[in-house]
DNA sequence: CCTTGTCATGTAAGCGCTTACATGAAAATC
DNA sequence: GATTTTCATGTAAGCGCTTACATGACAAGG
């Protein structure tokens, strides 16, 4: 832990004061320098003119060593190295109309499995020299459309947007600024842009068979807000539509949706349980839903799987532990997340078109899943 | 759901082939395009041909619309509109030396308190037109170095690194780019560097001072790794100065390191219950450790605050839904989150110098925690 | 009516890189 | 030995913006 004198920005400040106070050419001419006007920053001039060749030397040397001979590089190399030398992001942009930045759009950070895909993501950007700038559209699509637009501006080499249903706006932006992009999370064959990820409704089916082939007949669920989120209202019409096919019927008290958190869970359970006839299984939109649901049951002295059958969607990495386990879907969160980056790197890269690319979501039961309680209603 | 023709990749990567095959004036030329070649994005040029004005006044309407006439605004507006203008970022910030982008270094994104911090830095920076680049350190120091270089090069208008303890070459990365960077999580008030956080060895001795009033002697403690995190020594080195403070004995084999998982959690409690004279209190270095310890209590039937305490450190959202519910710290992750924003934020805008910034990080009794059993040893 | 501001707008010079093309020396070919 | 080819390096033209300064119209002041 050693500290260096931190005197940069009281300069910074200083200068900004003066140029405003005094305009003159000089001054304003040093605030132009890429620093604020103190000790000006290297750039590929000064390596050159110290290091004796051009600027396009300098350039070759850095980007392409392979192509210089190796005095030079060295030479270059050293004079780098000396003063410290960082290259302009900008300029080089600029000149070269690549960023080396990747951008991605999320619902939101304060979901684990989110969080999760995106440190896979950046993992593998960061490996092949990218820089993730991330946005969140806090599951809303207008917001959104703002969000990706602020990304393009920044002139990103590629970008991520979790789902496939996206307002009109997003998609025109995207495809008028001739974007490179990869949606993540959903899965549609027949979708025309590229997306890496899972059947969400599908998975959500596998949970009623599950509970069906225990012998539950009164599901109920605790959905995601469907609105402006692709996912939650996917798995909402999986479970209904495996219900259909099981000849049950779908009590509407049965279905509610609520926000992504425990308290919601708690409050969903609470509600459920208060009901003439409580359903014998609950499923939830997600793992944090269903989390919510098993401490309140847990609270109440309900037995799980024993009184009700819980299941999750998601398999936060905390499931696994919770007493008894959470029967879940298994969702590819990480590899989701690997493949988006991949396949956005190897475009920019070797040219590759965006491909989408399907995973399994497949079902994961543990405990709080068992036999309908009476047996077969 | 809206899905457009999805034409874009396909075209940039032939048109990357036709260049690599046929390096004519003309491809070359085309490819230079912000674009790749196919449709060419508007420039401020474009509009102000279009509009009949110069560039001057295009950038003018764009960046201070009250500097130019209403008429001219109106127009520059409209054509803005009709071709779906987006700035370059790289262009704007080479000539203005701003980007309206900030760096965040933080040493994992799977730790659901850095990601409520990040969102919080997120949400004000978005308010304020910046947009986030974020890189992880994955508790590295060195590898943290290059992630900061890397932000730089990216011409951030400001960066945000957790912590106060950081490689050498960090800091003289920092200071030599004079860049504005603020540390979080880490208060030290005598630090030359802007912090914004909290007291971590001071908030571990309220969980000792606690944990003593109720009569426990026999303290552990799993405590995160602690090499390249000054976080996870200073709430060791407050543990232990406040045991020394109640003259309580140190067993070092009651003291351990473990990775920030709830499965070291769970191992780290097995251990600690194989011993011949068990503590009485766990003292945990985070939230997920405590609930890897929980869960393994409950899964031997160790009551808990019964036979043994356990406390923790963050206070996840998840931990008031435990039962019981974990005694911790309040880690004011958000407040952190927001006020490193602001301050950068204000920095840029208004000059402000960055200052730090103290937080309280109170500790939050719940139900893990009770009076020692069999009274005091 | 002339001067002096004031203000909206234009002109054009960069910002710091990359890279097409030019150049010239050395190596290869005839 | 004259030629062509190869290759490392240099020259200089942008990339798409911002902005200092120039300009000219018009208003205010004398």
């Amino acid at each position: 832990m050693k500290i260096l004198s931190h005197r940069g920005i009281c300069v910074k400040y200083q200068n900004t004061m003066v140029v405003k106070k005094n305009p003159s050419a000089h001054a304003i001419r040093t605030r132009r320098r890429r620093t604020g006007g103190v000790a000006s920053q290297p750039t590929v001039g000064d390596i050159a003119r110290i290091a004796g060749v051009s600027t396009a030397t300098v350039s070759r040397a850095l980007n392409r060593p392979e192509t210089v001979s190796p005095q030079l590089r060295d030479r270059v190399g050293r004079v780098v190295k000396e003063l410290g030398y960082l290259p302009s992001g900008a300029a080089k942009a600029l000149a070269s109309n690549r960023s080396f930045t990747i951008g991605a759009v999320v619902p939101t950070l304060n979901n684990a499995i989110f969080s999760a895909c995106i440190a896979a993501f950046e993992s593998r950007l960061s490996d092949a020299g990218y820089t993730l700038l991330i946005t969140v559209s806090n599951y809303d699509h207008s917001h959104e459309t703002q969000q990706v637009r602020r990304l393009l501006e920044r002139g990103v080499d590629g970008m991520m947007v979790v789902g496939l249903d996206h307002a009109d706006a997003t998609y025109v932006t995207l495809e008028r600024a001739n974007a490179a992009y990869v949606t993540i999370w959903g899965y549609d064959e027949n979708s025309p842009v590229p997306c890496v990820g899972f059947d969400n409704a599908a998975a959500a089916e596998t949970v009623v068979d599950h509970l069906f082939a225990l012998g539950h007949r009164r599901l109920a669920m605790v959905a995601g807000i469907t609105r402006d989120n692709d996912r939650a209202t996917a798995r909402l019409a999986g479970v209904k539509r495996a219900m259909q096919r099981h000849n049950l019927t779908m009590d509407p008290g049965l279905f509610m949706e609520k926000p992504y958190t425990h308290q919601c869970g708690r409050d969903a359970f609470a509600d459920l349980m208060s009901l003439s006839e409580p359903p014998t299984a609950i499923i939830c939109g997600n793992d944090v839903l269903a989390m919510g649901v098993m401490f309140e049951a847990n609270l109440r002295g309900i037995a799980i799987p024993g009184e009700v059958s819980i299941t999750g969607y998601d398999n936060l990495p905390i499931t696994r532990h919770l007493n008894p386990g959470l029967t879940t879907i298994d969702l590819p969160s990480e590899a989701i997340g690997h493949a988006a980056a991949d396949v956005l790197i190897a475009n920019q890269a070797e040219g590759h078109p965006i491909k989408s690319r399907l995973f399994d979501a497949p079902l994961l039961v543990r405990g709080t899943t068992g036999p309908c309680p009476g047996g077969r209603r």
